[in-house]
Parts: C-alpha cells; structure tokens; sequence
RNA sequence: GCCGGCAUAGCUCAGUGGUAGAGCAGCUGAUUCGUAAUCAGCAGGUCUGCGGUUCAAGUCCGCAUGCCGGCUCCA
C-alpha cells in the first residue's frame, strides 16, 4: 500500500518486520541500520518486492527488501550493463564530438554504440581500456536522477546527444513523463538502471570486439561504431570465460572441417558453395539413408525434381514477388527465361497437381532432399552454416482441415525423434503467429496456429510465442539448435502456408463431390544438410558417434610382422560393414595412435605379435580407454551394438 | 549490401623499405618399436590479384577478390 510522506512504514527484511518512518531514507541508510559493517560493504543491489534496485533507492511505503551481493546471473547483468556506463564514460572523457547510441548487457558480455568522425582502431580499444582502469580505480559514486522527460531533454541537447533525443521523443510519443538518468562524474546517460553503487566494483573486464552496428538495426539509419565487451565479479570467472571462447575455437566447424578432410570452400568456385570430402560425403550419406527410412517408416512418399524451372513458375508462386532478392539471375533457353529454384514447394505442387485429387488420398506425406540456390548477402555467409547453395530435408504435407491437428502432431514427433538420434537434446522453440501482412482468412490462421501449440503442448515442450513474426503465408515452429559459441541455429520449421495452394489452385474433391482447397504444410527437420553438418560437428567437436564415423575402426600394427593379420581383419570387418582402414605404416605405435586419435577415429585395434598368436584385436577407444583384447567377431558384435543402440531413444 | 579487421609453403605462424624463414604435413633413407609425436636428409613460395610511390616493396598507398568479427537477413 502506498503510503503519504510522514507515514510510518513497515519494512519486511529477512522475515521481520521493522517499521520506520518515511522520509525518503535510502534503502543503503536502511541496510546501514540492520546488517554488519563489512556485509554492508559488500551490499551491490538492493531486491524490493521482488524487484532489482540501485541501493539508494528511497524506500517510500511498506516492503520486503533483500540485500543482494554479487552473484547470480541478476546481479551480472547490472555488473555489464554498468560496465558499458564506464566504458562510454572512457570514450566520451578520450574523443571529443562523440554521440553515445545505446549500451545494454547482452547474454555473454556488454556493448556501447558510439558516432564518431572516424572508424576506432585496436589501439583505440587498448586506450579506452587502460581509461576505464581509471575510473574504476577512481570508485566514482554512479547516482539516479528522476526528472521531467522535458528535463531530461534539456540536458541531452545541452550535450548534442541527438540518438538520446530520438529516443527520449520516442517515449514522448509513447506517453511517458519522467525519465531517469545515471550519472557517475561528468558523465550521464538515459537509463531505467539499476546500476552498481560505484565505478570499483568493476574489477573484472575485457574489451573484446569493434563491430558496425545500424542504430535501431535499421539499415536505411546511419551506422554507428560497437565496441562489445564482457565483464565478470571477479579475475577468475573472467578467465574461465576467455579459455571457453578459446576452447569453443577449436570446436569451429571450419577449422575442423579442414582438419578432418570434411569440406571445403574455394575462392574459384564462389563463396558460399560447399564441396563434400570423401568423408563428409560417407557421413551425408549415412544422414540421408537414415533420414529415407525413417521417412518410409512414417508413411512419406520420396520425390526428386528439378534445380531449375520457368520463370512463369516462379511468377505463380510470388517467389518473384516476395523472394526474388533472394534468387539468381534468369537464364535464357530457347528464348524462354529459367531460374535458379531457391524453394522446393512449387514442384511437388506440380505433382500433387498433375492428377485430380480424392480427400480419401489425404494426407499425402511427400519428401524430397531438394538442392535450392540462394542468393545471400556477402556479408551474411559463415561456413557450412550460412551458404549459398544447399540440400533442404524438404517435405510437404496436403491434408484436410481436420487432420490438421494429428499431421502436425505426427510431424514435431519426427522432428524430435531425429534430433534426440543425432544427439540434441537442448533447443529453443517459437511459435510465430500472424504478422500485419498477412493472407488467408482469420479463420483458418487460427485454426492453424492452434493446431500448432496444441501440438507443442501435447508434447509438453516449453516455447516462445513470436507474436506477428509468423511469415506472411501462415503461422510456424522454428527449433533452433544451440551451438559451443551459444549462437543458436534454426534447423527445424514447421509452416502451414494458406497461399500457395490459392495460387496453384491446389483442390481435391471432397466427399460432397465438390472441389476444396487443402491444407499444405511445409517442414524441415534437419533445415538443410549443409547447416546441420555444422552444427553436428561442433556439437560433437569432430568425434562423430559411431554410427557416423566416417572411419569407425583402424587397425594398427605394432610392427611389420602384423601386417598379414591386420590386413585380414580390415577384410573382415569391412565385409560386415564396419568402416575400417589399416595404419601399417613403420611408425612407432605411439605415433600411429596419436594420429589416429587426432583424427577422431572412434576406435583403434592395437595389432602385436600376441593379437596375431590369438587372433584377436585389442581395442582403445578415442577417448583412451583400453579393453582387453577380444576377437574379431565380438568386436563386430560391440559395433552393431553401439551403433543400434542410437535408434532407442 | 554496410562497418571494422585480416590475407606469407598443404596447415599453423615468424618476418616493421635492402638476398623469403620455422614447426607440422609431404618425399627419400635409416630405425621393427606395445597404447598421444624415432632420427637424418630433401623438396616446397609470382608473399591473394591488379595498379601506384620508391634506386629498392612481403613490408607504404589505392582498387579488386576472398576470409574473419559484427549489423541486417535467414535453412
């Protein structure tokens, strides 16, 4: 209950309650009063019902109040988003005629948007940090100012602060009539806070990155400078962060895709365009045969169809109407324009098309690893993650109305059995719902969009709604899979799409005798086998599960006497169809096994003169365990075993 | 596409205007060895490309290409 000025108050801290009269008392005052000299110290943040506050707050009527020293994840984001202040407090006090953007914390760090007259350099970045050392050791007071918006105003333009003016109109317009302001030293920013109490807390830091950033993300806006930086409460964790981003690079699916032989780019072929290796090519093709027969099992039909179609397709489709900045260049053929396809869709609507369709043959399950051409940005590839030619794991489903519900069910059923098979058990869901632009009638967005979050709760998984992110044909699931830099990947999508089968005029015959228009819904599991290799080597760092190893057993001699041995082994386990080779080369086993183990090749079969007396292979995996030795045929029986074990799940 | 950075041997990287280097990989030879690197020798480069400055350019400048980190966009 909020309470007048003189009013006594009843403060609830640590469970008792304590009632103090209200004269604005800052909550630090408050603390002061209740907890030890040296705990108080140690006092960064304030929590009032609940709620994080700078510990100067005034306590104004009754409340619970905890004291909150640095720790939790909470507190971190205070930590960044104060550092950020220090950082554009460094700038601001090193550059002259310098704009401030925005500063916020982000997941893993902090950063500052900055106008200035010339681009930062490295050296730049070294200067603002030694600046911001300073300030810390200065242990400035950082203090909030509740004003009038108009106030506020007032003093950004005394300071040319033009980005802070846009945004404080933008809360104008949005009906807000105070602001507050952070200040610590000469320095002050718009901000809701809370901040730290003083600059010294920040004993932590790393400036790491200088980046463009668009202010607002608009591209049509001037681009303004970001320095990204992280910060942490103390020396070690700041540490430990550096080494993971450190061993996160060694999981880079380039530099493994190098290393192991998997793939490559070229600059003569064109950026953006993958070439499979010998062994990204075995692991591609053990994805795709595992990804037909589940797809078999599960009542799809397969499809194959062409790279390339008349522009008028294209026309029908509106790709050229809403993609086509996305697709290649027309080609002229015989006087008829062609183009590149950058989707699947319009092909099996060809041959859903080609024939009249009953509602007895709903739903028709069709897939297709169709290869599409995108045209994207130079700036915006990255690996096998972000290219320009890819295999999408495509499908569409034509149903009826009703069978809507039990399709998409059965669909996110695949779709997580897949992902659990490849060894991902974490991802982030959204459900996209209906933008401002939209077709379809309301009807059907709903009836649509509701068979998917039944779905989603039928399978009883945590999601995110994206309100009006859903594209403009119908509502969505996208999964994204999270990878070692914790950027996350969409992989999976789920789209029931309303405009196709309208322009297509996609019809079956109802039990009334009469034409309706389907339901189409297009979906992807894996998104495109380029993105998903990826993503799948640096979820396993390069050491493949067995099941996927290109090379999955190499037998290794000890010396040249073994050699007949090992090579009959190697024939042996390749007629039962274990990816086998043999080192027989005159190395030290010591070196052999090194090699072996670089390669990630998930077991070595040690081959000495008392495996050859035995007949048998003494097996180390890759991770260094060794087993006794057995024979061949029990190794064999281990593989199988291994390797069927992955479908359970 | 935009902002910034980078480009030297197959790979990782030294080389700050004056004769292109190392380790690993490759090749040749020796070594026959029991669970993460045996030794020696050899070979390997239009220093991404094109232009410019300079007596002299891997090094300085400009443009192009590719890559990296972001922004935007997306499977």
């Amino acid at each position: 209950m909020a309470e007048t000025e003189t009013d006594v108050i009843t403060i609830n801290f640590n469970g008792e309650n304590i009632e103090r009269v209200t004269d604005e008392t800052p909550a630090s005052e408050f603390l002061a009063g209740v907890l030890s000299k040296s705990k108080q110290k140690k006092v960064i943040l304030v929590r009032i019902d609940g709620e994080l506050k700078d510990i100067s707050t005034p306590l104004t009527h009754d409340c619970r109040i905890e004291a909150i020293l640095p720790g939790d994840d909470d507190t971190l984001e205070v930590l960044r988003h104060t550092a950020s202040h220090i950082m554009a407090q460094a700038v601001k006090e090193l550059f002259q005629d310098i704009r401030l953007g925005i500063g916020p914390a982000i997941e893993n760090g902090f950063y500052y948007d900055f106008d200035y007259q010339r681009p930062f350099t490295p050296e730049d970045l070294e200067k603002i940090e030694s600046r911001m050392k300073e300030i810390v050791k200065r242990s400035q007071g950082i203090t909030r100012e509740n004003m009038a918006l108009e106030e506020a105003k007032k003093r950004f333009e005394k300071l040319g602060e033009r980005y802070k003016l846009e945004i404080l109109d933008e809360l104008d317009a949005q009906g807000v009539e105070k602001v507050s302001i952070y200040g610590q030293g000469e320095f002050i920013d718009l901000c809701k806070g809370p901040h730290l109490p003083h600059t010294g807390h920040l004993t932590a830091f790393k400036l790491n990155s200088l980046a463009g950033a668009y202010w607002k993300g608009d591209e049509t806006r001037p681009m303004l400078q970001r320095i990204y930086g992280t910060a942490f409460f103390d020396k070690k964790s700041l540490k430990e962060h550096l080494n993971r981003l450190e061993e996160a690079k060694k999981r880079d699916h380039r530099r493994l895709g190098r290393d192991l032989d998997l793939f490559s780019l070229h600059e003569e072929i064109g950026p953006g365009l993958i070439l499979w290796h010998p062994k990204g090519g075995i692991i591609r093709k053990i994805i795709e045969d595992f990804w037909r027969n589940e797809h078999f099992r599960r009542d799809y039909d397969i499809l194959f169809t062409p790279h390339i179609a008349r522009r008028d397709l294209w026309k029908t489709s509106g790709h050229l109407d809403f993609y086509t900045e996305n697709m290649y260049l027309p080609m002229e053929i015989d006087q008829v324009s062609y183009q590149l396809r950058p989707m699947n869709c319009p092909f099996h609507i060809a041959i859903y098309n080609s024939q009249i369709r009953s509602y007895r043959e709903l739903p028709m399950r069709w897939c297709e690893l169709g290869t599409v051409y995108r045209y994207e940005r130079t700036g915006t590839l990255h690996g096998l993650m972000r290219v320009r030619g890819f295999t999408q794991d495509d499908g569409h489903v034509f149903c009826r109305l009703d069978q809507l519900n039990e399709e998409i069910h059965e669909i996110l059923d695949l779709t997580l059995y897949v992902l659990r098979v490849f060894g991902f058990k974490r991802y982030e869901i959204y459900l996209s719902t209906r933008p401002d632009k939209y077709v379809g009638s309301n009807e059907n967005w709903e009836r649509a969009t509701d068979a998917l979050r039944q779905a989603l709760e039928k399978e009883e998984l945590t999601y995110e709604v994206d309100p009006g992110e859903g594209v403009f044909y119908g509502p969505k699931i996208d999964i994204k899979i999270k990878d070692c830099l914790d950027r996350s990947w969409q992989c999976s999508t789920i789209q029931v799409d309303f405009n196709l089968p309208e322009r297509f005029d996609v019809r079956y015959i109802g039990e009334d005798s009469r034409p309706h228009t389907p339901i189409m819904v297009h979906r992807a599991l894996l998104g495109s086998l380029e993105r998903f290799f990826g993503v799948l080597i640096e979820h396993y760092a390069g050491a493949f599960p067995l099941w996927l190893a290109p090379v999955q057993a190499i037998v290794i001699t000890v010396t040249d006497r073994q050699n007949q041995w090992a090579e009959s082994v190697v024939k042996k386990l390749r007629t039962a169809g274990v990816r086998t080779k043999a080192d027989l080369r005159n190395e030290k086993l010591g070196k052999k096994i090194r090699e072996a183990q670089l390669d990630k090749i998930p077991y070595m079969l040690i081959v000495g003169d008392q495996e050859v007396i035995d007949m048998t292979v003494s097996p180390r995996t890759q991770k260094g365990q060794k087993l006794t030795a057995i024979s061949v045929n029990d190794f064999i029986a281990l593989v199988e075993k291994e390797c069927r074990e992955v479908f359970n799940c």
